[in-house]
RNA sequence: UGCGGGAUGGAGCAGUUGGUAGCUCGUCGGGCUCAUAACCCGAAGGUCGUAGGUUCGAGUCCUGCUCCCGCUACCA
């Protein structure tokens, strides 16, 4: 089957939340390759808009801003602007960058709901939820922390006990309070409008298992089939929550529309916004079966994209469906998880800080790692390696040599040996066809990665087509066949500059400019002239080494976040635990504890937490298993002393019978330490 | 434990519909000197995690297993 082929194309990029700045690992996920298609289906003269814009509602916002003493609309305001400025000095080309907040996105995603309100979608249902009267807020499950009705742990959280990790309901809980004002919160009665999920599931399952088990990637495929394959659940579309876009019903007052209902709307807004200031219609981006929408996002927001927005879409009829989501996996960063809140990150505006002009570097090196089929890594030393051998080196020399040649032989004048300008070497012009077609492929199938080394395979040929031809000795023995081959080098550059636009558009920029042409962007099927006489500017670098002491410097600053971040959160953790109920001494005395060694450890196979332990207590020599694994290596504890509960009844634990319980010491953070004699006591020494 | 993803020369990764195993970096040898000690050529190095199966033929399809990562579980 041929290919569909589009009118117009419809490009989004994930909303950023406006809850703080993002980072090189959302950027590298969803903005750089959706700026990569736009950019690429703009020098192919393709209809095409590119919305992307802050995510600001939701009950994040709102809490934060209650925590930190300000208002939410402050927040998204700060960052709202930080984000929008941080995409724009990447150069990511955003047709619009909108927000949820507008009053547009309002009257749009409220017509959409009801909307779908009045094709009687919604299920409504009505259920018991605590409100914390202090704060006159419903409280989400997350919010409400209590005693675990399973382990006694006095900070369990409403949908899940941290310490044994039973998932509970808050209704669940004993002795819930509300973490925002720390009162006891009562149960009240609330209606919410609930999107039936599990009524398209059929459809769903057509759609996306038959209809796109060859164009999209296995990792979005893949989860989708496993969502499916498990059954969809209706999801609540509402909240209660004085924060977002009211619930357009009578009698739904303190009810607003729920974040991830709203915020892909803000996709539709945003398109219209656009349309207003450009005098387009918007309906054709949305709704006419001749426009591809794409969906470029992170893999946390595959279940988003793929599911339940497109049911939205579907339900109401009008509008068209993604044609693809291609969703990143996740970039780590040395090693690590990036994450703001833990410090282990780059944002994007501190490498634009610290690292000025060096946009097209990073765009090059993120789209060089870009984890399009797997997680990828960022390291700080890659980067500098990437940026050495392969822009520098390869990239920027080419075009410094042939700079370089033209003014030294020729003052940078255009002097043609043969009438056309174009490619003299047939060999040359059929490789650099070759490169345009491959190119073509691969931006048509989201494979940035490979379409940038593409690319760079220009600058290759090209180095190799100038050593080959050695201009600077034939200059003497063959002065046409040096102007030939140097004009052919030229050409070679003016197809590199126009290949290289939406990877680096700074850098082709600045080609431009050597080149003294009067034009800042080259369409792909454009004729690329540069006439007899034509002067070429001075030319300049296009890059310039990266330093190791730069990278010294990124590399400590990382750590540095991190431990800042670190230190004082420990300080000002969860409050102590309140004393547990008084017991009588006798109940005490049922407990028989004593003083053990560790005779043998090692970790349970398979498991993150677990260790299996021999333990001498003076009575017998007894198998223990422990979760603390994560916090000891076998080795170091063989030895120690340690206290043992020995009269607990045995257990058996992955397989292996528990005979006992080592007694930790556990602080607010779960850091482990074993509570053991400060002097060496015999083994089986009681503990009172 | 459940789900998803992965396992390819020293490192990081590609391998489209099954048909002689590639790229970047690194290593070694050579060439060039126009170029930001940059460029070009050549070489070494892989039984494509493992055991089976389908096939004339499998890195590529099917099944079992092992290991790694993420979420989840395991903390007596």
């Amino acid at each position: 089957m041929e290919p569909k082929t589009y009118k117009r194309y419809t490009v989004t990029a994930a909303l950023p939340y406006a809850n703080g700045p993002k980072h090189l690992g959302h950027l590298a996920g969803a903005y750089i390759p959706a700026d990569l298609y736009v950019r690429y289906t703009r020098l192919q003269k393709r209809d095409v808009v590119f919305v992307c814009g802050s995510d600001e509602h939701g009950t994040a916002i709102a809490n934060q801003a209650m925590k930190e003493h300000t208002t939410p609309r402050l927040i998204i305001d700060k960052y709202h602007e930080l984000n929008k400025q941080s995409f724009e000095q990447m150069g990511i080309s955003f047709d619009i960058y909108h927000r949820t907040s507008d009053p547009l996105h309002h009257e749009t995603a409220r017509d959409f709901f009801t909307d779908l309100n009045d094709k009687k979608i919604f299920v409504e249902k009505e259920e018991q939820q605590y409100y914390d009267e202090h704060a006159k807020a419903f409280l989400a499950d997350r919010y409400i922390i209590g005693t675990c009705p399973n382990c006694g742990n006095e900070n369990a959280y409403g949908d899940q006990c941290e310490r044994c990790g039973t998932s509970l309901s808050p209704e669940e809980l004993i002795n819930p309070r509300s973490t925002l004002s720390g009162n006891k919160p009562v149960l009240k009665p609330t209606k919410h409008w609930y999107l039936p999920l599990d009524k398209y599931e059929d459809w769903l399952k057509e759609w996306i298992l038959k209809g796109h088990a060859k164009d999209w990637r296995t990792t979005v495929y893949g989860q989708c089939k496993s969502w499916l394959d498990g059954g969809l659940h209706p999801r609540a579309v509402t909240r209660d929550l004085d924060w977002g876009i009211k619930v357009p019903v009578q009698g739904a007052d303190g009810k607003v529309l729920y974040v991830w209902f709203d915020a892909p709307i803000g996709y539709i807004s945003a398109t219209k916004q656009w349309a207003i200031d450009n005098n387009k219609d918007w309906e054709l981006y949305w709704k006419d079966e001749d426009t591809k929408l794409v969906h470029f996002i992170g893999k946390d927001n595959i279940v988003f994209h793929c599911i339940v927005f497109p049911v939205m879409l579907k339900v109401h009829g009008d509008f068209i469906l993604p044609d693809n989501v291609p969703a990143n996996e996740f970039m780590n960063l040395e090693g690590d998880k990036m994450s703001t809140s833990r410090g282990w990150s780059v944002e994007m505006h501190e490498y634009l800080e610290d690292l000025p002009g060096k946009i097209d570097e990073l765009r090059y090196y993120l789209t060089a790692i870009a984890p399009e089929t797997s997680d990828s890594e960022f390291t700080w030393k890659d980067y500098q390696a990437r940026v050495n051998n392969e822009l520098v080196a390869i990239l920027g020399n080419f075009v410094n040599r042939v700079m370089i040649l033209m003014h030294k032989f020729y003052d940078g004048k255009i002097e043609a040996v043969t009438a056309t300008i174009n490619f003299t070497d047939d060999d040359l012009s059929n490789q650099v066809g070759g490169f345009y077609d491959e190119l073509q492929a691969n931006f048509e199938g989201y494979k940035f990665r490979q379409a940038q080394q593409t690319m760079m395979e220009i600058a290759r040929l090209g180095n190799r087509y100038l050593t080959e031809k050695e201009p600077w000795k034939t200059i003497k023995t063959d002065p046409d066949g040096a102007k030939d081959a140097l004009h052919n080098c030229l050409i070679l550059i003016g197809h590199l500059a126009t290949c290289l636009q939406p990877f680096l558009p700074g850098t082709a920029k600045k080609i431009f400019g050597m080149l003294n042409l009067p034009k800042d962007q080259i369409f792909f099927d454009e004729e690329f002239v540069l006439a007899n006489g034509h002067q070429l500017s001075t030319p300049s670098l296009l890059f310039e080494k990266i330093e190791d002491e730069l990278i010294a410097r990124q590399v400590q600053k990382l750590i540095d976040k991190k431990t800042a971040i670190e230190g004082p959160a420990v300080a000002e953790e969860m409050p102590v635990a309140p004393a547990k109920e008084n017991i009588v001494f006798d109940q005490f005395a049922a407990m028989d504890m004593r003083v053990g060694t560790i005779l043998t450890a090692e970790k349970v196979a398979k498991t993150k937490k677990l260790m299996k332990l021999t333990i001498d207590t003076g009575i017998d020599q007894r198998t223990v298993v422990s979760g603390i694994a994560e916090h000891f290596e076998p080795e170091g504890i063989i030895g120690q002393q340690v206290s043992i509960l020995v009269n607990l009844e045995p257990r058996e634990i992955k397989g292996i019978l528990s005979q006992g319980m080592i007694l930790m010491a556990e602080n607010a953070e779960g850091k482990l330490n074993f509570v053991s004699p400060v002097n060496w006591m015999p083994n089986g020494s009681g503990v009172r």
